[in-house]
Order: structure tokens, then sequence, then C-alpha cells
DNA sequence: TTAATTCGGACAGAAAAGGTCCTATTTGCC
DNA sequence: GGCAAATAGGACCTTTTCTGTCCGAATTAA
């Protein structure tokens, strides 16, 4: 199903909801009710994405987080790296020699890269605001399917 | 990470494998050796396979496996879906209404379907045989990763 | 000084994946 | 006709991963 964490969706979801709020600081009990989430999960959501610098917080009585960038600067594919890791579709990848005990046999080995490369295209191509805004993403190429 | 199964993977491997094969019906022993795989999962495999409609099937004595497509027929996103089910980066999509309680406040419902359809879409370029063979796959596009 | 708030990590329960095995059915061969 | 070789289909248990929560420490405005 090439599932998606779930935190990388509320990452997707926290992220919309701090572009609402502009400037002005907001704290995880608010983020947690304007987006229906629990405030320890939005609590844990907003670490990873101050990790990785998608919001800047500040500390200590009425802190709180607030964007670092505007949501038309941050690709899906950095939001799904910095919850999940490299986009990778495969175990046999990201340069891991000799975990593969059968690569010998293996007629695929090393073949992934261009999958992985095609992927993440995909995913760079897309920014957080397509999906937080309505008719946002126009795609640039015909889609395959209809 | 945006994981494969590792089924899907073999799978990838067990269909190279019998291209080399031809048109002579090849058995799970075999198979399991020249892959490198145990035997009841490549039988597992095949049989996934098998009614996807990839490999043609004979059964009794003198029985086994055979191509029912050429490689560069089969495209990678087929093989996915096979094995994992339809390729959607999340859970509350495929229409799944009244799955997502807080639909209400949650302002990415119904977005991600344009990232599902450019995933598919770079998946349904790529074709197993340009994961099996060598310099096979070209790509159409100028990647954005250089 | 106190209260509010982020930071970092640890933890247990739940869910999914992975691999194996068993039985039934089909078919070639002696 | 009987036997051996093979696939078909499903059930099962183990292991891994994900998910959500909680705790203590550090920080800062009032």
């Amino acid at each position: 199903m090439l599932r998606l964490s779930k935190l990388t969706d509320y990452g997707v979801v926290v992220l919309s909801r701090l572009a609402a709020t502009g400037a002005r600081v907001a704290a995880v009990p608010e983020l947690a009710m304007s987006t229906g989430l629990q405030e320890p999960t939005v609590a844990k959501v907003l670490k990873t994405l101050s990790q990785a610098g998608f919001v800047d917080s500040t500390r200590g009585a009425r802190g709180g987080y607030r964007l670092a960038r505007a949501l038309t600067d941050i690709p899906l594919a950095e939001v799904i790296v910095a919850f999940e890791g490299p986009i990778a579709l495969t175990a046999c990848v990201d340069g891991a020699v000799g975990g593969c005990e059968s690569a010998g046999l293996c007629p695929v080995h090393g073949r992934w890269d261009p999958v992985n490369r095609a992927v993440r295209e995909a995913l760079t191509r897309i920014t957080v605001a397509d999906l937080a805004s309505p008719n946002a993403f126009v795609e640039t190429r015909a889609p395959v399917y209809t």
C-alpha cells in the first residue's frame, strides 16, 4: 500500500494549520484544539518539525511554534524525509553494501535507484501548500491515470 | 521510508528470473535455487503473481510457472498493486468516507489525491524490465536530483 | 518565584509483516 | 490404476514496526 506513517500525515496537517496563525506563535494546546488531534501527538509532531527546520520554536511561557518557511517552499518530499528517513522503496538500497546476502544472485541488485529517483522527483514537485489550499496543485504534466 | 513490502521485492526478482527461462516452465525448487530465496517464500510469491496474471501456471507433475507477458509490458505499479493493494500514500484516501473522524477540521482532507496520482504515474512509467536488465531504464524527463 | 511551555527520550500496547507449514487438487508417468 | 510431482489456498505463529502516551529537564515571561 506504500503506506505513509501517520506522523507524516499529522505533520502536514499541523503545518497547514500553522499557516493560518501567521507570524503569531501558537502553543501545543491551541494547535491540538484546532486540528482535532491529541495534545501529546501534536507535541511529538512539532518536535520533529522543529528539528527539521520547518518551524521555529520559542520556549518558556507564552512560547510556541511558528512557520519558519512558507508552505510553498516546503516540498512534500522533505516532510517525508523528516518523519520517515530517506525515500527509498526497498530495503536493499541506500548504499548499504553487505546487507543483502544474495547480491550475487539477485538480478535486480542496485536497480531500484531509478525508481526511487522517480518517486522522489514526483514528491518534490508537490509542496505542502498544494495539499493545504484548494486547487493549488496543478499538474504540470499529463497524468497516466484519468 | 516509504517502505515496500519484501514480497513485492521478491516478486520483481522472481519475474526477472522467469524471463531467463523463457517459454519453458520452471518449478518452485528451481526458481528458489536460482534466486537464492527459500522455497516457501518463492511459492508464496508465485501464487500472488499467478493470481495477478503475470505468470501462467501448469499444475501437476512437470508443471511450473512461466511468464504470461513480457517484462516490458509489466509496469512496476501493477506489481506493487498485486502485492500491496492500491497505491495510496495515506490511510484517509481510497474514498473511505467516514473513516476520518476529524474530517471537518482536517485542512488536508481529500488533498492527497494529486500526490497519489503523481506517484502512480512515476511507478507506471517504469517496467519490471527496467529493473531487470542493465541500462534498460532511460529517464524520459529530467530528474530533479542530480 | 511561579506557571507555562518546549525538549529529549523512554515505554508499553497495538498493528502489520514475514516466513513457514499443512491439506487439497491436479496431472504426467510407469 | 497407482504413484509421484507440482500448484492452490489458506491458516498459523513469530518478529518487527508503528502509535500514542508519559515523564523529567530546561527555559522563559510575568
